[in-house]
RNA sequence: GGGCAGAUACCCAAGCGGUCAACGGGGUCAGACUGUAAAUCUGAUGGCACAGCCUUCACAGGUUCGAAUCCUGUUCUGCCCA
């Protein structure tokens, strides 16, 4: 915990990427303390475990926190097992279903797993903010809430626009950034990271410290990436994140799908490969930068042996247009036969590679569902029993076998 | 506590007694074109072996030959007054 590098160093390695730096001075301060002294910044995280799985848009404050690790300074991971039972309103045009306890454990056991990619697990300092928070008590709540005025709490965008469109905002969603911010005086945060719409609930803690008699925190924010879509935030309920724990195949072609315009940004935030570099990547031809993007992603993330695999297997599915190499097996059971043979359409579906025989049936006509290779376009098409290659759109596969009647 | 308005498919939003599985947009899916990019174009979009059947328009009842549409009650939401 002794070496820390150059202060200036430190700080120009923390500004890549930082949106919001309240603010650059204060920090310069507590590092030259924290290196005449030798104690270790805490640097504070908040993980609501409100969903199960993680995504690179988590993974950018995570990269944040792991630089502070190797800077020698101490992560602490607060785990929001009392706030994920509130729910963070930020961005939020709906009040989010509250979590029922044990559903909030459960996810942060594989959130555990999931932030070990990115961080050294072993050397965080993880907190479940329930500690404090079971304690406080219903009159310690109320002395919470005095701390803050109603024109503050709703001043943010997300409530206003709610409210000016006549939708519900229920009280405790307002209290979500008091409990946020409560979590830096309980740990005596020195800096508290977050993506940049977690600007607001960030500064709510430094106020508290301050209250408190604390030395208020240094709030950094990061951007927020937009995923899949190249629109929207990345999120998996809005179904365009790249999850960390996705499959190298699926990580690789979910990159290669990615609108150019993104790249850039995911180089710079997601991956190491220095700012010269990229400005030289970004002018070569996109598919080959994009090639290179999805591998470094695989490599992080899985490893550069699964990177290579996944990208030739990406070149063999989709430029040379030939079968993937791993064709998942279905059996149909008997029951799905009528009159000894079954619909292209059910046999489809039933295999998971469409979502019900409609949507299936609705592919057919236009080449979109293919059988051993050869498009099917008659919706009443049916099959004996036997081993066929069913193909659904462009990267749906299945070898499903259906079995002769006893 | 009182008054008013509203609740429609994944989302937004029409419909206000039959021709409604329900206009339109977004999203999504499939196809063409490509670099599985973007943009564009085409088709589809509750389920089902489907000229038919089943389940849907907050929930529960009712009126009617017939209801998403009318009536009653319930729940939820917004607005105004206190």
């Amino acid at each position: 915990m002794k070496n820390f590098p150059p202060i200036d160093e430190q700080i120009a390695r923390l500004r890549r990427g930082t949106v919001d730096f309240v603010d650059e001075k204060e920090l310069r301060k507590k590092l030259e303390r924290s290196e005449k002294t030798g104690r270790p910044l805490r640097v504070k995280y908040g993980i609501d475990p409100s969903s199960p799985d993680i995504h690179l848009g988590h993974t950018v404050p995570l990269r944040r926190l792991r630089e502070f690790q190797e800077l020698g300074h101490t992560a602490v991971v607060i785990w929001g097992t009392a706030t994920a039972m509130v729910g963070d309103p930020t961005g939020r045009d709906k009040t989010r279903p509250q979590l029922a306890r044990d559903q909030v454990e459960a996810n942060l056991e594989t959130y555990k797993t999931q932030i070990g990619k990115v961080l050294d697990v072993e050397r965080i300092e993880h907190r479940r903010n329930s500690e404090w928070f079971d304690e406080m008590g219903f009159m310690g709540a109320v002395e919470l809430l005095s701390r803050m005025t109603v024109a503050r709490a709703i001043e943010r965008d997300s409530f206003e626009k709610r409210m000016k469109a006549g939708l519900p905002v229920s009280l405790h969603e307002i209290i979500y950034p008091l409990l946020q911010g409560w979590d830096s005086v309980a740990i005596e945060a020195d800096v508290e990271l977050g993506g940049s719409d977690q600007l607001f609930n960030l500064l709510v803690g430094r106020d508290f410290q301050q209250q408190e008699g604390q030395e208020p925190q240094v709030c950094m924010t990061t951007p927020i990436i937009e995923g899949l879509d190249g629109e929207k935030k990345m999120s998996k309920s809005l179904g365009n994140s790249i999850g960390v724990a996705d499959a190298a195949v699926d990580m690789f072609g979910k990159v290669m799908s990615l609108p150019d315009a993104l790249m850039e940004k995911y180089f710079l935030l997601l991956t190491e490969v220095p700012e010269a570099e990229v400005v030289q990547l970004l002018a070569a031809h996109p598919r080959e930068t994009k090639v290179r993007l999805g591998k470094e992603l695989v490599s992080w993330l899985h490893d550069p042996t699964a990177a290579d695999e996944a990208a030739a297997e990406f070149d063999r599915v989709f430029k040379d247009r030939a079968l993937p190499t791993d064709i998942a097996e279905v059996t149909l059971p008997v029951d799905v036969l009528r009159e000894g043979t079954v619909l292209v359409a059910t046999a489809v579906a039933r295999a998971g590679l469409a979502a019900s025989g409609g949507e299936a049936r609705r592919a057919m006509p236009s080449g979109g569902v293919k059988i051993d290779g050869e498009p099917v376009t008659d919706i009443k098409a049916a099959l004996s029993p036997g081993r066929y290659l069913c193909q659904v759109g462009k990267r749906k596969f299945a070898y499903v076998t259906v079995l002769a009647p006893q």
